[in-house]
DNA sequence: AACTCGGGGTT
DNA sequence: AACCCAGAGTT
């Protein structure tokens, strides 16, 4: 066995995680569930939703005969949307054409939805033992710094590069077990030793042989995102108050917060009265501008200014089934982006908040 | 190849 | 405020 995969593993038994709640098994569903979860987000921040979600749905069958509106409320605030829905139609399609069966090949898993290369791999790793590379932002920041491979990750070039270092260092010769704490180590190791600053070099079972340390560009690798300054937007969110309850609508998807329930928004400029007059057909009376709401995404700012409206006419001209009429308490418990929930506590649900219901 | 999709943690 | 995180899908 090469001598990088080996370390690796040597590593692992000492200083490696082995109790994450996705480790009690080998159930691809759990497994699955984890990789998706963990896309693009940290372990402590995926550990509470993934809990709550395996005991909402603990089989796929269960996922799978799930309203997709539950599970877009288990994974209000995890971000990524379309990870829910994609895994809501993935467990029917294997409900369906695979008998409840879980593929095992890779490629098999990789032509799901939501599950790309390396996510396909993982799950042919953990769940069923197969021989496969994953490329994380873990494994990116190792083998960049252990091969010293200069250029942003996110280039096909280098991500190419990347990817066969990642096959070629796989333990080729190995027996039962091996891949899964090869690969968990791999994770393990960019976590708490290889960081993106400050990785703890001394502390690393690759140090000997690793060339950004030997040529003393550490820091350097792997080579950072060319980023632009983000675009500003802003719009207004309408607050639409009738007795108890304000006015959600259900965002279409694709797009950003797809599915999800928010309050209606329109541009900033536009008269909200006459808005509501001539779109939502409901005579309003305006009460307040709330406190603006700052919210980042990757490729933009958002900034929004909630407007505080009272209706005036009655609430049921709205009979689409996009729209409904909710308490705010209860709005926290459908599938909502997290500034809407932020903006719905303050409002409605703070002790300090003089429209609290 | 470039762009779209979130939210939270860290520094 | 910038950067990153167990990336994938679309155009």
């Amino acid at each position: 066995m090469s001598t990088f995969a080996e370390q690796l593993i040597i590593w692992h038994d000492q200083h490696g995680r082995h109790h994450l709640p996705w480790q009690k098994n080998r159930d691809p569903y759990a497994i699955w569930l984890s990789e998706v979860m963990l896309q693009q987000t940290q372990v402590n921040t995926v550990i509470p939703y993934y809990v709550r979600f395996m005991q909402e749905f603990p089989t796929i069958s269960s996922l799978a005969q799930a309203p997709l509106d539950a599970v877009l409320s288990l994974w209000s605030g995890l971000g990524y949307y379309s990870r829910a829905r994609n895994l809501h139609v993935t467990a029917r399609k294997v409900m369906h054409h695979y008998q409840g069966q879980f593929p095992c090949a890779r490629e098999a898993i990789q032509h799901l939805p939501g599950i790309g290369r390396s996510t396909a791999a993982a799950i042919a790793v953990f769940a069923f033992g197969q021989c496969e590379a994953i490329l994380d932002g873990n494994v990116k920041r190792i083998f960049t710094r252990y091969f010293g491979i200069s250029g942003f990750p996110g280039e096909t070039k280098t991500q190419n590069l990347l990817w066969k270092k990642a096959e070629e260092s796989l333990p080729i010769h190995y027996h039962n077990g091996k891949i899964e704490t090869y690969t968990q180590a791999l994770m393990d190791l960019g976590t708490a030793v290889c960081t993106r600053r400050a990785p703890l070099c001394k502390a690393c079972p690759l140090q000997s042989e690793c060339v950004a340390l030997k040529e003393n560009r550490v820091d350097q690798l792997p080579t950072t995102k060319p980023r632009m300054p983000l675009p500003q937007k802003e719009a207004t969110f309408l607050l639409l108050m009738h007795q108890q309850d304000i006015l959600l609508e259900q965002r279409p998807a694709p797009g950003i917060w797809g599915e999800l329930w928010c309050p209606p928004e329109i541009g900033i400029g536009i008269d909200v009265i006459t808005y509501c007059q001539h779109n939502l057909n409901i005579e309003v009376r305006a009460l307040i501008e709330l406190p603006i709401l700052d919210h980042q995404f990757t490729h933009f700012k958002l900034r929004i200014h909630p407007q505080l409206l009272q209706v005036i006419s009655s609430k049921s001209l709205i009979t689409q089934p996009r729209f409904i009429w909710t308490k705010p308490s209860d709005a926290l418990a459908k599938g909502i982006p997290a500034p809407v929930r932020k903006l719905l506590k303050r409002t409605f649900l703070s002790e300090l908040s003089p429209y609290k219901i």
